[in-house]
DNA sequence: CTGTGGCTAAACAGTA
DNA sequence: GTACTGTTTAGCCACA
């Protein structure tokens, strides 16, 4: 009963352990899901987590806002590079304040995180598309500080030619502002996420780890430097182009200047070159950009304008950009050093995204999750795609499944590793397993579990962490009439998840055990065959029907001729009730207050008979408790399973708390005397047989 | 150690 | 006869 639920208290008690009141906001969010009911999780921690969450959605919002205001303004101040033009539609990509972290979670802390083991494969898919859209966004970062950078280097030089182009001047600064404002928020936005991290848990600092959370765009980035520049920059304009925005300014030196920022890069800024647009080189190098091999894409010339770092001279024909560029861009110690600061940013970035890769690399590697990144890093993986299994692991054993990124006694790859290869063997000599954070019955997967990691399951050979009959629910739920046939539910398995599109006996066969052992799971039958619904309630609920009750299948062959060639019976019962007349009122009651949204496809006007099924068991229980108080002492045997069997809905041993003896109500309708149940178990105790 | 719940396999029965 | 569907049971395992 509480047994799923222990893993979900241990994972928010590995949480506790780390001196927060939650985990992961991506592993609360999805554990919140998974798991309210039984009041284990304190409701501190699922507002928290809700809180985070919260917070998460805004930061994204804002995150969007800002990237779109970028777009907006360059398209405002005219931008004359068409390439950057180009460039703008991939800043639109959504993009999660995470994602702007690279460096937020370590390799130590990842493996942290992951040998908390409270990862599901919804978790662990959040963590994986969010890798990917990190990757993704850097990529769009690289570019954007590219961009920025040149710009920056064309303020540094107009600064010098003062006077030159003040419009066009204006605009760019106008836009650095913007950029600048960008970063600002940027980093707020990623310390927010990072504090609201620690909050819970998910980050913790070691005792001789640098404060990692107070590092915006973390090591490696060149935000640092490009901050210094665009504060000498826009301290340099004059005050009405910087109303409002030098604020930005101020607060992005004082915030984001980090000291202890690692600084890889041998640059070295000249803290008075600024004024004089100089910045100390030692070692120039690299400054033959080969300009006039390619004349007509040249990288530094576009619609008529000079490209180079903040110059941005117009040049009506090639030939005099040309002579522009050998003019004003000459070999000397500005542009090597506009050169030497360029090179360092694109050094960086490369060096972050190798960083990034590898980390991502590694990720996918830990958990044997095929890469969507195309050729990420030249290191080879065996993953899933490429792990088949073994006869002997897949047949011999049912036991030795794939393991699931949720079992705790899933092996941990060591990051310190290295990526390593996942073998057919390694996957399949971890033993047992058995997670599913969704076992708990009344913890049922939403929707949005399933589609959250629709991908994942779909391509991943990884056993869903979900019972099956969570999974039953699901599908069933998800068809639009609420109901499927038993072949329906056997395809949603197999679209669903490439885990089920193997050993397809065993699986089948645990579906239609489900089917029949579970409460919540309702067959009927109509002149096409039958189908079934589920009962959310009784779902929720959880229980099984009892082992060791009598079989459905009756010996009494008119019994079952009657009902099995008669569906046209189920029909006439719905309409005339001839079984609960006397309970209609009170089965229209419970109908509307039983789960009958579940069915509001085709339970508008019609109940379907699913719930008419659902609201006669419930009103037969109902009824029972009614009934026990008068004759307790009914003749045994009697099952009120019989009574319900007319409909072909599956016969429900009443629960004890509910009902004590049999229902005389309607066991009279089709009950014979010498009905072989009596036989059946003629030796349970009565109360057994009704649970 | 025990109880509980989930999974798997198997037996069995009915149906198409 | 076969395949499919449905029911039930037993045994194993993991977990609390």
């Amino acid at each position: 009963m509480m047994q799923e639920s222990g893993t979900e208290t241990k994972s928010n008690g590995a949480a506790i352990q780390n001196g927060s009141s939650g985990g992961n906001h991506l592993l609360q969010c999805a554990s919140l899901r998974e798991g309210r009911s039984n009041g284990e999780t304190p409701a501190a921690d699922a507002g928290a987590a809700e809180l985070v969450h919260v917070q998460q959605q805004q930061a994204l919002q804002v995150a969007r806002q800002l990237l779109l205001q970028q777009q907006q303004q360059q398209q405002v101040s005219g931008l004359k590079s068409p390439k950057r033009n180009d460039k703008q539609p991939a800043l639109q990509v959504p993009v999660s304040v995470a994602m702007m972290t690279p460096q937020v979670i370590t390799p130590q802390q990842m493996q942290q995180i992951l040998q908390q083991q409270v990862l599901s494969p919804q978790q662990l898919q959040v963590l994986l598309q969010q890798q990917q859209a990190l990757m993704l966004q850097q990529q769009q970062l690289q570019e954007f500080y590219k961009k920025q950078q040149e710009q920056l280097q064309l303020q540094l030089l107009q600064q010098q030619h003062a006077g030159k182009q003040p419009k066009e001047q204006q605009q760019v600064a106008t836009q650095q502002l913007a950029f600048q404002q960008q970063l600002l928020q940027m980093q707020q936005l990623q310390q927010q996420h990072l504090l609201s991290l620690q909050r819970q848990g998910l980050l913790t600092i070691q005792p001789g780890q640098p404060a990692l959370p107070l590092q915006p765009l973390a090591q490696g980035m060149i935000p640092t430097e490009l901050q210094q520049l665009w504060k000498e920059v826009t301290s340099a304009h004059s005050a009405e182009e910087t109303t409002g925005s030098n604020h930005s300014s101020l607060d992005l030196t004082t915030t984001c200047v980090s000291s202890s920022a690692p600084s890889k890069t041998s640059l070295i800024m000249n803290p008075h070159a600024s004024t004089n647009g100089q910045l100390s080189v030692h070692t120039p190098k690299r400054e033959s950009l080969s300009h006039e091999e390619h004349p007509h894409s040249h990288p530094l010339y576009g619609h008529g304008v000079c490209k180079w770092p903040g110059c941005e001279a117009v040049c009506e024909d090639f030939q005099s950009f040309l002579k522009h560029l050998n003019s004003e861009h000459a070999l000397d110690d500005r542009s090597t050093a506009q050169c030497r600061v360029q090179m360092q940013v694109v050094q960086q970035l490369e060096l972050q995204l190798a960083k990034d890769k590898e980390r991502l690399q590694a990720m996918m590697t830990h958990l044997h999750v095929k890469s969507t990144e195309p050729k990420a890093t030249p290191q080879p993986l065996n993953l899933v795609s490429s792990v088949t299994l073994s006869k002997s692991a897949s047949e011999a054993s049912p036991q030795s499944l794939p393991h699931t990124p949720t079992t705790p006694t899933a092996p941990i790859t060591p990051v310190t590793q290295g990526p390593s290869v996942i073998t057919t063997t390694s996957m399949h000599t971890v033993g047992p397993i058995r997670r599913r954070y969704s076992d708990k019955y009344n913890v049922p997967i939403s929707s949005a579990d399933i589609a959250q990691n629709q991908e994942f399951y779909k391509n991943a050979e990884v056993r869903p962490p979900f019972t099956y009959a969570s999974l039953i629910r699901q599908a069933i739920l998800e068809s639009p009439e609420k109901q499927l046939t038993l072949n329906e539910i056997y395809n949603w398995f197999t679209r669903m998840f490439a885990y089920f599109r193997r050993n397809a006996a065993t699986w089948k066969g645990a579906i239609r055990t489900n089917l029949s052992l579970h409460k919540c799971f309702i067959r009927v039958e109509d002149e096409f065959g039958s189908f079934w619904t589920v009962d959310d309630e009784e779902f929720k609920r959880g229980r099984h029907i009892q082992r060791g009750r009598p079989r459905k299948y009756c010996p009494d062959e008119n019994f079952d001729e009657l009902v099995t060639h008669n569906p046209s019976l189920i029909k006439n019962m719905q309409s005339s009730h001839a079984y609960c007349t006397p309970l209609n009122a009170a089965l229209q009651a419970s109908m509307a207050e039983n789960s009958i949204p579940l069915y509001t496809t085709a339970s508008m006007g019609n109940p379907t008979l699913g719930n008419l099924a659902s609201a006669i068991r419930e009103e037969l229980n109902g009824a029972m408790e009614h009934t026990n108080s008068n004759e307790s002492d009914s003749s045994p045997g009697r099952s009120p399973m019989q009574a319900v069997h007319p409909v072909h809905v599956k016969e429900e041993p009443l629960d004890p708390e509910e009902a004590e003896g049999p229902l005389s109500l309607v066991t009279t309708a089709n009950h014979s005397p010498d009905f072989d149940h009596d036989r059946d178990y003629e030796d349970e105790p009565v109360n057994e047989d009704m649970e």
